[in-house]
DNA sequence: CTGTTAGCGCATTCAA
DNA sequence: TTGAATGCGCTAACAG
C-alpha cells in the first residue's frame, strides 16, 4: 500500500479511503491512486484488514470426509448460502475421529473465524459448550442450547419409524435392517425407529433379521450375505444409509435376486446418485441441502448479534422402484 | 498475549518463546506461562503470525463443483498430503465459471496463500501464467511452463482411445458415444482418442452414433434415449464419464436392454460407486486421489524453494462387469 | 535466560 | 479533502 501511495503520490491513508470507499476523494487522485492499484497489480492483504478490524470474514465448517456425497450435499448448501456475502468457508475435516476434531476446532478458533459449523461428528454437546465461548457455533445432528450457537437437527428416530412403517404398509412383515455403526447417534434412533414401527404393528423382533455395517458400501454388501447366510428367511430390507444399500443391492444381484419383485429395499439420506441406481432407489430424503443452507444463514445471523432458534427438520419419503406391495 | 505474560508475571516474548520453543526459558517462567495459557484458554492469533512470518501456512485449493465425488476424490488426495505438515487447504468453488475463477484466485491471493492448486477449470494458461507472478500455482488437466509452477495431467486422448480400443477389442464394432461438453478440453479430448481407435481398427466413423452430454446423469440417459430414437444399430456405449454412463444404465434399463448381455457399457473416471452399480461398470480409472496428493505435494515443495517437474499420469483400463465379448 | 522495541499491512482518529 | 500517527497481536533482532 505504501508503494501505491508512493506512485500515486499520495498518502496511504487515501489510498486505504479509496479501497474501501470510507471517505470523499478528490476526482484526481482517485485516479491517480486506481492506475496505480492496476499497474503495481496490488491487492489489499486481508491478513492485515482482519487483525485490523476483528473480522475474518471466515466461516470455519468441519465436516467429517471431503470424500464423502452425505457431507459434500451439506457443505454445496452453506456454500450457496454464503455466496455474495462476503464471507467464505473455511473447510476442514475431523475424519470421524474425536481427537481430530478439537484439533480443528481449536486451529478455527486460532485462525479466528467469525463462527463455526459443526456438521455431526463425535464432540459431545458439552465440547462444544465450551468453543460457544469463544465463537458462534451452529451444529447439525444434535441438539444445544447456548447463548451464541444453535442446532439444525433431524428426528432420526420419527425417519427410520417412517422407512419401516412404508415397508409393513406394503405389507412386509420379514423386514431386515442393516444397522449404522453403534457410535452414531443417528443410527441407533433410526434403529429404535425400525423397532417401534414394528413394535406397533404387532411384528415381532427377530434379532438374526439385524445386522452391523459402518454406512459404507461394502458393509451393506456383506450384510446381505450374513442375512444369507443364517438362512432366515425376509421380503424385504431397510439399510440404514443409501451407500449400505447399493452394498446390498448388489449383493442381492450377485445372487440372482430381483429388486423389487423377490425382495424389497429402502435406504436413507436420498444422495443424488440414488435416482440413478437400478432401479431407482426408494429412500427417506434427508434435506442436507436445505440443512447447509440454514446452517449458514443462521450462522450469520448470530455473527449479526440476532437471536436464532434451533430447529428441527423433517426426513421424507422418496418412493421409487426398490420398494413393492406383497400381495 | 498481552494478558498472558501479565498473568505469568513475564513478558510477551517469553510467552512468544515458549510458544515457539525459539529459545531456553526457566523451568518456573515456562510452567507459570502455560498455567496461564491454560487458564486463558488462549489461543495465539494465527492472523497475527501470518501477518509478521509471511506465511500463511495455507494453501488454496480452486475446485469447479464441491457436490461432486469427481473433484473430491482429489481434494481427498490433497487433504491427506497436507496433514502433518502444518499446512491448511483453504478451499473455494470456481462453478465451471470463468468469471467466478478469476475471483476465487484473487481472492486467494489477498488471503496471502503460500500456494494455489488449480483443479481443471476454464481459466486460460496465460491467464494463470500471470497470476504465477504472485503464487506458486499446481494445476492438473492442462500444461504450463513457468518458474514457480507445475502441472499434473493426464493424456485423455490416450485414454479415450484405450477405452474405445477394449471394446474393438472385444469384437464389437458399433460402437456409440457420448461425448462431455465441448468446452472441456478433456472431453474433446477423449473423442479424439475414440476416434482414432476406430479408424485405426478401419471401422468408418459413423456420425450417428455420437451424442452430446454434460457430464452429469440426466444427460447420459437423454442420450441413450437419442440413441434409441435415431434408430441406429449398436452393441457398445463409450460414456466420457461415469456419471453419463450411470444415466445411460438407467435408460437401458428402463428399455429392458440389458448389460453386458446386449450392450456393452463404458465409462470413465471410475468414481467410488462405480464398483457398486449393478452390475459393476467397466471404466477408464482417472488416479485422482494419486493426482491430487502429488498436487499437494509438488506445491510445497515449490514452496519449499524446490525445483518440480510437471509430470503426466496414466488412465487405467478396469474390467468389472458391464463390457462383455461379442462372439 | 529475559525484557524492550521495531515493524508486518492496514483502518481510523485526530489535526490540519 | 488529506496526512500523520496509533495500534490490531505477534516475532525477532537487540541489548542486557
Amino acid at each position: 500500500m505504501q508503494e501505491v501511495a508512493r506512485v500515486a503520490g499520495v498518502s496511504i491513508s487515501t489510498v486505504s479511503r479509496i479501497l474501501n470507499g470510507t471517505a470523499r476523494v478528490s476526482r484526481e487522485k482517485r485516479q491517480a491512486v486506481q492506475d496505480a492499484i492496476a499497474q503495481l497489480n496490488f491487492e489489499p492483504n486481508r491478513l492485515a484488514q482482519s487483525l485490523k478490524r476483528g473480522r475474518t470474514m471466515t466461516v470455519g465448517v468441519l465436516t467429517q470426509d471431503i470424500g464423502s456425497s452425505y457431507f459434500n450435499e451439506t457443505l454445496q448448501g452453506v456454500d450457496k448460502a454464503l455466496a455474495n456475502t462476503g464471507y467464505a468457508p473455511l473447510i476442514v475435516s475431523g475424519h470421524w475421529d474425536t481427537q481430530d476434531e478439537s484439533d480443528r476446532i481449536r486451529l478455527l478458533i486460532a485462525r479466528r473465524v467469525d463462527g463455526i459449523i459443526i456438521l455431526y461428528g463425535t464432540l459431545e454437546p458439552e465440547q462444544i459448550l465450551a468453543y460457544t465461548e469463544q465463537v458462534p457455533i451452529v451444529v447439525t445432528g444434535r441438539r444445544i442450547e447456548a447463548e451464541r450457537a444453535c442446532a439444525i437437527d433431524l428426528d432420526h428416530e420419527a425417519a427410520g419409524y417412517a422407512a419401516t412403517r412404508h415397508l409393513l404398509d406394503l405389507n412386509h412383515r420379514r423386514i431386515a435392517h442393516i444397522k449404522g455403526p453403534e457410535e452414531h447417534r443417528d443410527a441407533v434412533q433410526r434403529f429404535a425407529g425400525y423397532r417401534r414401527a414394528l413394535s406397533e404393528a404387532g411384528v415381532d423382533y427377530d434379532q438374526r433379521l439385524v445386522v452391523n455395517g459402518d454406512f459404507r458400501e461394502p458393509s451393506g454388501l456383506l450384510a446381505v450375505m450374513e442375512l444369507l447366510r443364517r438362512g432366515v428367511s425376509f421380503t424385504a430390507i431397510f439399510a440404514a444409509n443409501d451407500q449400505m444399500a447399493y452394498g446390498a443391492r448388489l449383493a442381492l444381484y450377485r445372487h440372482n435376486i430381483r429388486i423389487p419383485e423377490d425382495i424389497s429395499l429402502i435406504g436413507f439420506d436420498d444422495l443424488p446418485s440414488s435416482s440413478y441406481t437400478t432401479p431407482p432407489l426408494t429412500t427417506m430424503r434427508q434435506p442436507l441441502f436445505d440443512m447447509g443452507q440454514t446452517a449458514a444463514e443462521s450462522l450469520l445471523s448470530i455473527i449479526d448479534q440476532k437471536r436464532v432458534e434451533s430447529m428441527r427438520v423433517k426426513a421424507e419419503l422418496v418412493v421409487r422402484e426398490t420398494t413393492r406391495r406383497l400381495t
